[in-house]
DNA sequence: AAAAGTTGTATCAAAATTGTATCATCATCC
DNA sequence: GGATGATGATACAATTTTGATACAACTTTT
């Protein structure tokens, strides 16, 4: 379970955060000043601070150096364009910053990637017969370690996080190999090493003309 | 299927909500002010509000406060660009707002977007006696899988979205095939294969020297 | 530097889709 | 009711897509 702390002293938005960030399955906990910040941090792990830079009593800046030696990534939510404060934000440790008003896709966009960024993503995923733990990249089928090199394990992860989906062949390779597709048969070959090492023949189907998609009968 | 509640006051721009949604495969009920929205949500449960702000009675914040504990995500539909009401509505809770004028593609897309967001978009779509899962390129019939070719796929959803109403040959050819149409029986053998797979030889209509008709009884 | 492992290209085979040709049937208009 | 053109049905051929295998280029490890 990913833990975020959010240090926020508007109520609106504090609870605008909190509540689409729940939705999507983070643990949130609150704090509407820095002083309270200081101590929820004092006593527990957070994988992420969500950090208003205007804060009663102590200042976003001055909580961003109290939390940068823990090595927890934060994120500065900033009134609205004040360049300033985002240049000295990020200078200072923050990893991204949100500029209010900012929408619910952007937030939550922020948020994923700041923490794919620190590897910590979820826990265990168990699909079919097999567990993959993100965090050692591992992947296992009864017991069993299968090896799979990294574009094989980032194929499966992406086929995974979106089981039961068509998926475009398009979409599939720029999603894992990060550039456009260029009508190369590589993504073919990796889906095929895939059901391979773990025998998913008919659990990945492939959808003639449009691509392949990853079937968990639910 | 997907059930969505439209609050909206104006006549017009309820009714060109409801027909465009509703063209697409969902579910639409309306309430044309804020009373009824509440009474509809107190009796229904809907995946999703398209919200007015501007009602009599009740306005669309005070629904809002309503719709909130229910955990229905909600999208606003406010006048011309008032970000005041934008950013208050993010800040209320709202997933999402359009704004009037928009267009039907916008406001597809947006409606889309949300219940992905939500629940992954298990957005089937329902038809005679067949279900179309547009997530998986799936098409049952009495619960059994039909199995499609691409372009039967692409033209079956073609005629669903766009059923009871009258598809000339060019049109169809060209939104489907994505090039001119030259006179070439293709179509017409698609469509007997269609008929054939589902048993539609009756709800396929053709009309003769214009082209074919989904039917479907309301 | 060699070895091992990874990743992508090339090639051929197999499979599925798609479209053409042909003839039969049907609708419409004189 | 017959002529004419449009559509339905069927078979089959052409094309496209995917699977399988081998291997070459490249990286990392030893």
């Amino acid at each position: 379970m990913i833990k975020i702390l959010i240090v926020e002293d508007e109520k609106a938005i504090l609870d605008l955060i909190k509540i689409n960030l729940q939705r999507v399955g983070y643990q949130c906990e609150c704090a509407n000043n820095g002083k309270e910040g200081a101590d929820l941090l004092a006593e527990n792990d957070y994988d992420l601070v969500l950090l208003d830079i205007m804060l009663p009593h102590i200042n976003g800046y001055e909580l961003l150096e109290y939390i940068e030696p823990l090595g927890i990534p934060v994120i500065f939510v900033t009134a609205k364009g004040s360049i300033k404060d985002r240049v000295k934000g990020l200078h200072m440790g923050a990893d991204d910053y949100l500029v209010k008003p900012f929408s619910i896709d952007e937030l939550i966009a922020r948020v994923e990637s700041v923490l794919r960024r620190y590897h910590k993503g979820m826990k265990v995923i168990h699909v079919l017969d097999i567990e993959i733990d993100t965090q050692t990249r591992q992947v296992k089928q009864n017991n069993q370690i299968i090896s799979l090199t990294n574009k094989e394990y980032d194929l499966l992860l992406y086929l995974v996080q979106n089981r039961n989906t068509a998926l475009y062949r398009e979409v599939l390779y720029e999603k894992v190999w990060e550039e456009e597709w260029d009508e190369s048969r590589t993504l073919d070959l990796h889906i095929q090493r895939l059901r391979k090492k773990l025998n998913w023949h008919h659990e990945i189907k492939t959808i003639f003309k449009v691509g392949y998609m990853l079937e968990e009968h639910v």
